[in-house]
DNA sequence: CTGTAAGGATTGTTCAACAATCCAGCAATA
DNA sequence: TATTGCTGGATTGTTGAACAATCCTTACAG
C-alpha cells in the first residue's frame, strides 16, 4: 500500500487535505452566518427570513442567497414552504420524540460499543462537564447549554465516526431550537449537572456498561421533561 | 395538547401534510434523477458532471442544477472539488469503514430496542427476503441488491424514526456506490440471501436478542469482505 | 357572513454576463 | 530530456435583472 518513498507519501498526505486550504465558497458562509445567528437565539423559531432582505444585509446575490437557505433547509435549521418563503424552524412535539428517539438509539450505543474509548475521550468528556460546572458557576444558562452540547457530542465522539458526528450536530443544532421555544431554560439543564459528571465518574471507571445505562435513563428524563413543557405550552 | 374539537385535530393535521401535496420544485426532480443514474450505475464512481451538459440534457437553468447538485453533495452521492466542478462520489476504504461503524451500530440497536417490533415491521423485513430470493431465481443481481437495501431499511424501520430511516437511505446509497466501484456484485450478495432469511426467522420467533447479535455479526462480515476487495482492487 | 375580484409582494426559475480558477499544450531554458 | 513558465480556452463562482407563478391582503358585491 505505501511506498517506500517517504517524499511521496507526504505528497500523497497534501493531496488528501487539499480540500481544507481551499477557502469555502460564498453560500456556504452565508449559511454558517445565518446558522449561527439561529443556534444563538438571534433569529426565533417561526421567524421568517425574505430573501431580499438577506441579499441587502450580507451583501451577496439572491441566488447566493439561495443556495444557502437549501442548505439549511436539508439541515433542519430552516423550513421551507413553498412559494411563501423560509422560517425558522419550529420542531414540533413529533420532532421532539424522533429526535430524542434516535438519541437514545445512538447515545448509549456509543458508549457502550464505541471503538474509540481511550483515556483521551474520556477526558474530553471531563472537559465538556468542567465547562458546563464553570458557566454555571458564572450563571451563564446559554454556556451551560453550549457545555452540555460538548457533553453529548464527547459521548458519540467515541464511536470515532465522522458520519455519526456529523448527525449528533444536526440533531443538537435541533435541540437548541427546541430550547429556543420554551422559556425556563436554566431550570431545564441545571439538574443535569451533576448526572453528567456522574456519567462521567462511570466512564472514567471504565464502567461502560452502567454509563451506558444512565446515559439511557438520561436521555429518557429529558425527553419526558420537554414533552410535558411542550404540552404546558 | 389536543383540543377536544376532532375536526379542529382533522384540519390540524392536514396542515402538517400540506408540503406532502405541493409539487416537487424544479431542483428536487433535478436532484431525483441525478440521484437515479448514480445509484442505478449508469454514471459511474469518478463521472464528472459538467453543469453545462445537465442544463442541456435537462432542459433546465445553470442555477437550478447547481441548486441539484448541492444537494446532492451534501447527500454524499456527488462531491465537490472547487473550481473544477462535481463528480459523482467514490467511496473509500476510510468511507467503507465509517459507513459500517454507523450500521454496526445503528442497526442491531433498532432490531433490539426499537419501539415498533410488530408484526407489520417483521412482515415487512420478509417481504424484503422474498423480494430478495425473487430476484436472485431472476438471476437479476441488481434487484437483490435492492432487495438487500429494502431489507436494511426494514431492520431500521423498527425505531419507527422518520430521521433514522432518511439517514440510512443515505447510508445506502452510499453504499451502492461502493457496490459500483468493484466487480463481483454476484458473489458479494448471494451468500446474505440465506443469512437474511435466518434473521427474519429469529425475528419471526420475537428474539430479538438474536436477531441482533446476527445483524452485527453479518455487518461484521460484509465490511471485511468489502475492505479484501478494496486491496486488491 | 360568504364569495369573488383586483393589487401588491415574494418566491421560483431563467437568462446573460463577468471574474476567478483550472487545465492542456507549447515554448523556453538549463 | 526534463522542468519551468506562459498563454488560450473551458468551466466554475457569483452577480444582476427579468418574468411567471403563487400567495396574502384588501376591498367589494351579493
Amino acid at each position: 500500500m505505501t511506498t517506500a518513498d517517504p517524499t511521496h507519501d507526504a505528497l500523497v498526505s497534501l493531496g488528501r487535505s487539499r480540500r481544507l486550504v481551499t477557502r469555502t465558497s460564498t453560500a456556504d458562509r452565508v449559511a454558517d452566518a445565518v446558522r449561527e445567528e439561529v443556534v444563538e437565539g438571534r433569529l426565533r423559531p417561526g421567524a421568517r427570513l425574505p430573501e431580499h432582505e438577506l441579499c441587502t444585509a450580507l451583501g451577496v446575490s439572491r441566488n447566493t442567497v439561495r443556495e444557502a437557505l437549501s442548505q439549511l433547509v436539508t439541515e433542519r435549521v430552516l423550513m421551507r414552504e413553498p412559494n411563501r418563503g423560509v422560517f425558522v424552524a419550529e420542531p414540533d412535539r413529533d420532532a421532539v420524540r424522533d429526535v430524542y428517539r434516535v438519541r437514545r438509539l445512538v447515545e448509549p450505543a456509543a458508549v457502550l460499543h464505541g471503538e474509540a474509548f481511550d483515556d483521551a475521550a474520556v477526558a474530553a468528556v471531563r472537559a465538556a462537564v468542567s465547562e458546563g460546572v464553570a458557566a454555571a458557576g458564572a450563571d451563564d444558562w446559554t454556556a451551560v447549554a453550549t457545555a452540555n452540547q460538548h457533553f453529548h457530542r464527547a459521548l458519540v465522539a467515541m464511536a470515532d465516526s465522522p458520519r455519526l458526528d456529523q448527525q449528533m450536530a444536526l440533531l443538537l443544532a435541533e435541540m437548541r431550537l427546541v430550547f429556543h421555544r420554551m422559556p425556563g431554560v436554566r431550570e431545564f439543564h441545571e439538574p443535569y449537572l451533576s448526572r453528567n459528571d456522574a456519567i462521567c465518574r462511570l466512564l472514567e471507571a471504565a464502567d461502560r456498561a452502567a454509563a451506558a445505562v444512565e446515559v439511557e435513563r438520561y436521555l429518557r428524563d429529558a425527553e419526558q421533561q420537554l414533552l410535558v413543557a411542550y404540552d404546558a405550552l
